[in-house]
DNA sequence: GTCTATAAAATGATAGAC
DNA sequence: GTCTATCATTTTATAGAC
């Protein structure tokens, strides 16, 4: 079994477990057995519980923007394209059976750790911004382009952690439908 | 000391816990610590820790709705009333040092209980009501009465959410600003 | 109803052989 | 680097005296 195999193997288990459960809910114990995998090799590659959370973040970070480029590169035009960010949220709802944001879960959990917060509004930095330049495109030169990237946003977000209470993508269709009104 | 302060300790305690540390990290031996009451006592009052996870849920949305109906009381105008449902967001925010909405941490640690699921709806439920029918107040006669009533409830989720990561108002107050343009 | 003592299991993490 | 055995805590919950 070569190391990186294990390690792999590890982050991988982490992560679905971190999210489909909870991460205070997750015990280092079913990560080995579920990993198959032995005691010693976890800490061996992640030295604490945190480190491995750390990790996840940083993979799920990785992941979800791979993920939005593949849903993004067919997409033309620049309404159209903020729109498919609707699109693409509802499918990985779909996929991930509602469990909402993997970064709002992890900090919901009242991690107080900085470098979990950082990670996570690193993620939701790159995020907007990726937004905000959309918006820019779009030739809204108004005064509020920053606004109507904003509603955007908080559209999204809003509809995400309602999808997770509901088990249901219709709160980010709503948002959909809500933007395609003003563009 | 009587039965009924002993009860309520316990579930001001365990209230004030379980949001400021999150359900999963606080412990029952806390909880009997900090109240300061015994330990068959905590088990005499909630036979278990989802009974008074439960009992929590009920008491946070019978106090929101009690202090939403203070907020409200003196504001005249369905225009004006919408509005001021932001600015009872950012009361709250301030004063509950941006921990993000009760009801949506518990949902996102990963708790399965369907007990839960269903407070947690109707909790939102509720609320959504309340914005719809302020909407219809305004004279809002479109066919899109739901969609404005649903933008701002929207936003208002992902504003919360995100004054929760970024330990700031200026999400919810962006919402303000969004929903004062359309009204 | 409240008390103390304790059970039974799970937690994160370490030691030392190979 | 991987293994097994184990540690010290902490977890939720119960028993039985008063």
């Amino acid at each position: 079994m070569r190391e990186t195999g294990v390690k792999d193997r590890i982050l991988e288990t982490a992560s679905r477990l971190f999210y489909d459960q909870g991460y205070n809910q997750t015990g280092i114990n079913q990560i080995i057995d579920e990993a198959d995998i032995a005691r010693a090799s976890l800490y061996h590659h992640f030295p604490s519980k945190t480190d491995l959370l750390l990790a996840y973040l940083d993979r799920t970070h990785e992941l979800w923007f791979e993920e939005l480029e593949i849903h993004m590169r067919p997409i033309a035009g620049a309404r159209e394209r903020l729109l498919a960010l609707f699109d693409f949220r509802v499918r990985r709802q779909l996929k991930l059976k509602y469990k909402g944001c993997h970064f709002n879960k992890i900090v919901a959990e009242a991690c107080e750790d900085p470098q979990v917060f950082d990670r996570v509004r690193a993620h939701k930095d790159r995020f907007r911004k990726y937004i905000y330049d959309l918006v820019r495109q779009t030739g809204h030169r108004h005064t509020d382009d920053d606004t109507l990237a904003d509603t955007i946003f908080l559209l999204l977000e809003g509809g995400i952690a309602m999808g997770a209470l509901y088990r249901s993508p219709e709160y980010t269709e709503k948002g959909r439908r809500i933007v395609a009104s003003f563009l």
